[in-house]
DNA sequence: TGTCCACTGGAAGGGAGGGCTT
DNA sequence: AAGCCCTCCCTTCCAGTGGACA
């Protein structure tokens, strides 16, 4: 537009500064190397062709599962191993495999897979099952409503309506006997006394090692008739998957030597978590992507890493229930204040204050005492249970996050906003 | 050595909120 | 509409406890 005395107003100079700012990031990106060929290979659905350094469990698994083949009913079997270590992906492996193979055989099998951290009471499960064969029965329960008793009853009738095999895959069976107790696994277990055409059994699988103490010890021995164990990955096995991942996952010279090893250091170091090493893969590829960077160096693993821990912690914040965010906001009070570590009697008296400040009844010290649990289990706060002698029992308790986070947090709802001029002279006549 | 504090954490139960059948 | 049922969140009650202090 020069000098040729054209003169634009003054909106209009700035559209075509926006076109001209637009376009640079058009191009900027269109002309960056694409970073990913295929990036749902990373995500922790996806289910590979080939499971390294699993083979010794599948091949035990499949062991275990041959009778199927047979007509005969397989044992029910145990699986335990810490997150990230294969389990689930393994077990959809070689059930589909057992499925496919099946057919060949001809002998019908069906497998039921049931995250019990989501379907996590012991009628969801049972309802889940029922559901499952909806598109043959007909029959449809809903998520409450029914007595437990009649489900349990049509679950019996749906799946006896011909002879087949139903293996019912229990992951994360640790929540749901946790939560619910083991009375399901006690009929499922002995449900095949009950049955005259068709074969149950079931795929149990943990992350919680100590969890079979919770189980009463004829559901013990039923479930665990067989049991599969699945170690940790060490980091020189992280690194073969990641590299197995990466080819399909990522354009070819993308990847700077060092990432993939560094990612599988790192979550090597998590206890082996396989998960959280694709997290660190797939999220480096993300922002090098963003940044317009023709390769993922070492430098963008490691911002990874920090947006990994950063986003999991603010999601858990946002998501709290009310009263654990006034509570949260209590020990961020008492932080500010310099008054960490700080006991229950403190926490709860501070919180019932900002109660009163927005004017919500607030909840009993005992139940208040639980939230402090799950506060501490979530890791935004730490609390530890000391002793003080003849000042009593209680629990020492310090914030892990920065008040400066949970305050941003906060700062977006609008219910809790009014806390944040509740500074430090407010918080003064507070506490 | 016994006392006693400031809680902890288990147990039981209530009621609101969701949904069902009849 | 009435009568069930299930789950979730919460209260009430209370026995139990580690260790400083007298």
């Amino acid at each position: 537009m020069g000098t040729g005395g054209v003169s634009f107003p003054l909106e209009m100079k700035s559209v075509i500064a926006m076109n001209d700012y637009l376009g640079s990031i058009f191009e900027k990106y269109l002309h960056a190397k694409k970073i990913f060929k295929n990036k749902e290979v990373l995500r922790h659905s996806y289910t590979p062709k080939e499971l390294p350094h699993r083979k010794e469990q599948i091949e035990e698994l499949a062991h275990i599962l041959v009778p199927v083949l047979r007509g005969e009913t397989p044992s029910n079997v145990f699986v335990y191993g810490k997150t990230g270590t294969g389990k689930t992906v393994t077990i959809k492996f070689v059930t589909e495999e057992l499925k496919r193979i099946s057919e060949k055989y001809q002998v019908p099998v069906e497998v039921i897979y049931i995250n019990c951290e989501i379907v996590d009471t012991q009628y969801r499960v049972l309802a889940n099952i029922v559901n499952y064969f909806k598109g043959e029965s007909g029959v449809e329960v809903p998520l409450v409503g029914w007595p437990t008793d009649e489900v349990y009853a049509r679950l019996r009738e749906v799946i006896d309506a011909r002879e087949r095999f139903v293996i019912i895959v229990l992951d994360e069976i640790d929540k749901l006997i946790k939560k619910s107790g083991d009375d399901i696994l006690y009929s499922l277990t002995r449900i095949n006394t009950e049955l005259g055409r068709a074969k149950v059994s079931i795929i149990g699988i943990s992350n919680d090692l100590k969890f079979k103490e919770y189980l009463d010890a004829r559901v013990l021995s039923s479930l665990s008739e067989e049991e599969v164990v699945f170690p940790p990955y060490d980091a020189n096995q992280l690194r073969d998957i990641l590299m197995q991942r990466a080819r399909d996952a990522f354009n070819e010279g993308v990847l700077d030597d060092a990432v993939v090893p560094l990612c599988a250091a790192l979550a090597a170091r998590e206890h082996g978590d396989a998960r959280r090493a694709l997290d660190l893969l797939r999220v480096a590829g993300e922002i090098a992507e963003r940044e317009g960077a023709s390769k993922v160096t070492e430098h963008h693993v490691r911002l990874a890493q920090d947006k990994i821990e950063q986003d999991t912690m603010e999601e858990v914040i946002k998501t709290l229930p009310l009263h654990s965010k006034i509570l949260l906001y209590s020990v961020v009070l008492l932080d500010e204040n310099g008054e960490l570590p700080a006991n229950t009697g403190d926490v709860y008296s501070v919180y019932k204050k900002v109660c009163d400040y927005l004017d919500i009844e607030p909840l009993t010290q005992r139940r208040v005492s639980d939230l402090i649990n799950e506060l501490d289990m979530l890791g935004i706060i730490n609390a530890k249970v000391v002793s003080k002698g003849r000042y009593g029992r209680t629990k020492e308790i310090r914030l892990n996050v920065t008040p400066h986070k949970v305050k941003k947090i906060f700062g977006a709802d609008d219910q809790l906003r009014p806390l944040l001029t509740l500074n430090l002279s407010g918080q003064r006549r507070l506490v």
